[in-house]
RNA sequence: CGGGAUGUAGCGUAGCCCGGUUAUCGCGCCUGGUUUGGGACCAGGAGGUCGCAAGUUCGAAUCUUGCCAUCCCGACCA
């Protein structure tokens, strides 16, 4: 494996693709636009998951799964949906396949081809909305909580590991209401959980808003989002919670019986956040060192790296080192203890930087004799001798001090990058120069959107939650404007 | 689907322009030994349809044509 990464500056996409791969998260397959996630990439997936799973139980969802397959004709029921979908579906048409009657392999059956296609989920409004039709009878089977866990398909020109993938992991939710006040609380609660879980746990900060109608979800009648900042000045946007009004349920007639025996459709909402927010961790904390992990999911806290002078050390060193790995399991803290003999410590050293361990412990007979350990923390690459003596606690407190001061340098980061243009000369230098977010005026036009959009690549990420009211000029074309939106170029 | 590039061992590569013994080097891997505080060293070893297919030639990794695949930049998108 090559050493070094390729300097950011140089070429981001390159250093991103370095440091998934050499940072051992995931790579790509055989298939053309997919990856594989390997152990180390999963292992954080699941942290990540499992937290975000207990968030959403907290607010009342559950569990549940429905099929991969569409059919076909399910996804047509709803016109804005299939229009923004069709174009990157995998579709299922046969069932079978044969030999081949010339003796080259194997082909597809011809005779064995499913009477209606099968569409492979680029996401399940419909087919779970199907379903509802049948659990949802009256205003008591209402609200309906559900999130499943899954991997959807979306065949996507060009792919991105992590970032875009032409199938990915996530999870979905699906809710139904009997009010839409109800179903509007919902959505707008999902994505106080998305960004919670973001900034607490990811240490990203994001930026609250609501999409424009151009970004929308396609079926929904409001997108929520969260929008982070990535170090090369372009957004991402790492999360999306929609208000679906009742698009879905007039599309699969979910209709329920309120108090006063009327009938009423069902309000909706679903909401998602899937492995691309893999790629925002990435892209916030790294540097040329390889990966940072945020402590709250690393897939390793710390990791421990003995130092050995000839074998007879390694007894004494080992017995150390174990007690120390009970010390912090006790507390919680996720360790490994790597006294492998193939590779030497320098070289773990710069492995386990390029895997982001938040905090490397390096221990050798000189520190077991003074009666301490050399702690390196990742993020700061500052190296210290701690006392044996209370370790465990201030390891803890170390990797809090780590996942705050991650968040605080995220956060200074963003904040230095979201500036304000007033003229177009202006929009446009800045976009050039640092990127970032680009607070202005928008005449509130779909045209106008696009027109900015062709000329700079620069899109509306999001009219921020709670946004200032404030009378202004359009920037492109100096129509009046009451509130300034969020511009970036994004991934 | 447009524009650019690349395909040689598990990974990264030299050789190609100007055809000529047994295809280069590094990492990794295997065996043995010495080592271990920032990517160790010595000795020995294994590993190749040079992307695929045709063509030119006494002879092709190298030249020609076609195909395939991948990556990067666009369009599309979470």
């Amino acid at each position: 494996m090559s050493k070094e990464l390729t300097s950011r500056a140089e070429d981001y996409s390159q250093w991103y693709n370095d440091l998934v791969i050499k940072g051992g998260l995931a790579d790509y397959s055989a298939v053309r636009g997919c990856m594989v996630i390997k152990p180390y990439g999963f292992a954080l997936w699941e942290n990540m998951r499992d937290q975000l799973d207990r968030m959403f139980k907290d607010t009342g969802h559950v569990n549940a799964y429905f099929p991969l397959f569409i059919p076909k004709s399910f996804l047509s029921k709803e016109a804005a949906h299939v229009e923004g979908f069709a174009k990157e579906c995998a579709v299922v048409t046969h069932y079978r396949l044969m030999n081949d009657p010339n003796g080259k392999g194997i082909i597809v059956d011809p005779d064995a081809k499913l009477e209606e296609e099968l569409i492979v989920r680029p996401t399940s409004e419909t087919i779970i909305w199907n379903t509802y039709k049948d659990w949802i009878q009256s205003y008591r089977d209402l609200p309906l909580l559900i999130n499943q866990w899954a991997n959807v398909v979306r065949w996507e020109m060009r792919t991105r590991l992590f970032l875009r993938t032409a199938e990915f992991l996530w999870q979905e939710g699906h809710t139904a209401h009997a009010t839409k006040e109800e179903a509007v609380e919902e959505a707008e609660r999902m994505l106080n959980v998305y960004a919670d879980f973001v900034e607490a746990y990811m240490a990203v900060p994001v930026i609250k808003g609501i999409k424009t109608a151009s970004e929308r979800f396609a079926g929904a009648e409001n997108t929520y989002c969260i929008e982070a900042l990535m170090q090369d000045g372009k957004a991402l946007q790492a999360g999306t919670s929609h208000f679906l009004g009742q698009n879905f349920a007039k599309a699969f007639d979910v209709q329920f019986l309120n108090k006063e025996n009327k009938k009423e459709f069902v309000w909706a909402t679903s909401w998602g956040v899937s492995t691309r927010l893999i790629g925002a961790l990435i892209m916030a904390h790294s540097d040329d060192q390889g990966l940072i992990m945020p402590p709250k999911i690393a897939p390793v806290q710390v990791v421990i790296v003995p130092i050995y002078k000839g074998e007879e050390s390694k007894v004494p060193i080992d017995a150390k080192a174990n007690e120390i790995i009970a010390e912090l399991k006790a507390l919680g803290i996720s360790v490994k203890y790597d006294n492998s003999d193939n590779s030497r410590p320098g070289w773990k050293f710069a492995e386990y930087e390029l895997k982001g361990v938040p905090v490397r412990m390096a221990m050798g007979l000189r520190d077991m004799e003074n009666k301490v350990v050399e702690v390196a923390r990742r993020d700061t690459k500052e190296k210290k001798s701690m006392p044996m003596d209370g370790l465990a606690n201030n390891i803890k407190k170390l990797l809090d001090d780590i996942q705050q001061n991650l968040y605080n340098k995220a956060l200074a980061f963003r904040t230095e990058n979201i500036t304000i243009a007033d003229s177009w000369e202006d929009f446009v230098k800045r976009l050039d120069n640092k990127g970032g977010f680009i607070s202005a005026h928008w005449d509130g036009t779909a045209e106008t959107e696009e027109k900015i959009k062709e000329q700079t690549k620069a899109t509306i990420r999001c009219i921020p939650l709670n946004n200032k009211q404030e009378a202004g000029k359009c920037i492109l074309t100096g129509n009046p404007s009451k509130e300034r939106v969020l511009f970036a170029r994004a991934y």
